[in-house]
DNA sequence: AAGTGGTCTAGACCACTAT
DNA sequence: TAGTGGTCTAGACCACTTT
């Protein structure tokens, strides 16, 4: 009945997040299989001494990471892996940019342009009206591995293009300047092949399978501020994720 | 200073659930912008006369939606909106198995062949061991969306066909049965191109844009059971989201 | 009726940051 | 030193499920 795991209350790791291991561990190793119930909250109070809240907060945390579900009245329940909740991280992406040493954006136009059908519908202006065409290549270790094509609207209030080019610096884009005037962002990842032009900027082939990541933003007026496209080459880049319970904690 | 909105008891919305969406609605609107200083705690506890816990609650949320982050002796700051911990979710990739009048599963093929390098490889099994084969196509009124190539070790202790046919069914995949005895899985998405197989399976063109979704399922012994890769053509699948604050709830 | 999860209170002590 | 978020307690009442 005792037969559990305690909760060391002279460790640094807290109460909750030890619960958490704990039981990701006997799922994990098949003492509440798929479909079971786990212990009442109350059970668990009284197993490992610890308080309502502090049960419930490490429920949670198996929630939400998708390993247990919990039906009100009736009790919490270890889930079956499935495709259902399953989210993929851009932290892959995210690596590009984080060690600078290694990765150099590298500017390879920037001008002002007449919106065609698709940018002034995409950031809610004329066709013909003006704006800001910025093309970039992020290289790491010489290597070019990201095209980025963003196009800005011309607000007449703003100087226009050092500090332009800021608005949505790639740099900014990634880690969050706190400074910024934006408020939202939409995100979408299309399958493509690599037309001439991006297999050029890429140095490689044209065909290749591509990733490529759109994205609009928008000010706190809700108005558009800027559209553009990642193109990435679908063999430097993976989106991987697990469902279930993971070896790594 | 009392210049806010109040939260309301009477509603069947909980107070945590309200706090959120005056903080985020605040946000939105500008009245705390990024990089600013959100109230403290004990002070949200004296404005919307709730309990510390309370206060929590609401800003986990806020902190698990990416909008706020939190400084241990500081405060809670509104972020900018950034790439960093963006996610995109399958949902729409689900929702081709959810109405289940519109959408069969056909089985193309089901039979037992020897392992090749690939699969012995992921299935940690010998090259030229059996394996069970699945080919099985997805078809949304009448329209052929989504392919599924699947290998499952050949378990001397279970009996073949019907049976293993249900340890990794489409529909089990995504809804979770309950019933697996399956502990975890690993998936990635690629691009890639519609091989000529591929093409005519999906009644379209070689070479257009593809997704690639490769999966491998583990045992509770960590053993592999299965891999596979479903294979959608890129017109048909997009995987979308937002950062920062979206507009809908 | 008994048990379960969902919400909430009104505090406490600690670690950390700012000044 | 004062203020902040991080953890935690020991209860309470409610809505819901199960028997």
């Amino acid at each position: 009945m005792d037969n559990h795991t305690t909760i060391d209350r002279r460790l640094f790791e807290p109460a909750y997040i030890q619960l958490i291991n704990i039981l990701r561990e006997q799922i994990a190793n098949g003492t509440y299989l798929p479909g079971s119930r786990l212990p009442s909250e109350s059970e668990l109070c009284k197993n490992y001494k610890v308080s309502p809240m502090t049960v419930r907060r490490s429920i949670k945390a198996l929630l939400d990471q998708g390993i247990v579900s919990t039906v009100q009245g009736s009790g919490t329940y270890v889930k079956a892996p499935n495709l259902n909740g399953v989210t993929f991280s851009m932290e892959e992406f995210h690596n590009i940019f984080k060690d600078k040493e290694r990765t150099k954006v590298k500017i390879l136009e920037a001008l002002i342009i007449r919106a065609d059908d698709a940018t002034a519908n995409r950031l809610a202006i004329g066709v013909g009206d003006r704006v800001i065409l910025i093309r970039r290549v992020l290289i790491r270790d010489g290597d070019p591995i990201l095209y980025h094509k963003e196009q800005l609207i011309c607000d007449p209030r703003r100087p226009i293009m050092e500090a332009e080019l800021e608005v949505t610096s790639l740099h900014g884009l990634f880690v969050g300047t706190g400074e910024t005037k934006l408020k939202r962002g939409e995100l979408a990842i299309e399958a493509a092949v690599l037309s001439k032009e991006e297999a050029e900027v890429l140095n490689t082939i044209q065909m290749q399978p591509a990733f490529r990541l759109e994205h609009i933003f928008y000010d706190f007026e809700d108005k558009p501020v800027s559209w553009g496209r990642f193109i990435c080459r679908g063999d430097r880049l993976k989106f991987a994720t697990t469902v279930g319970i993971s070896n790594s904690k």
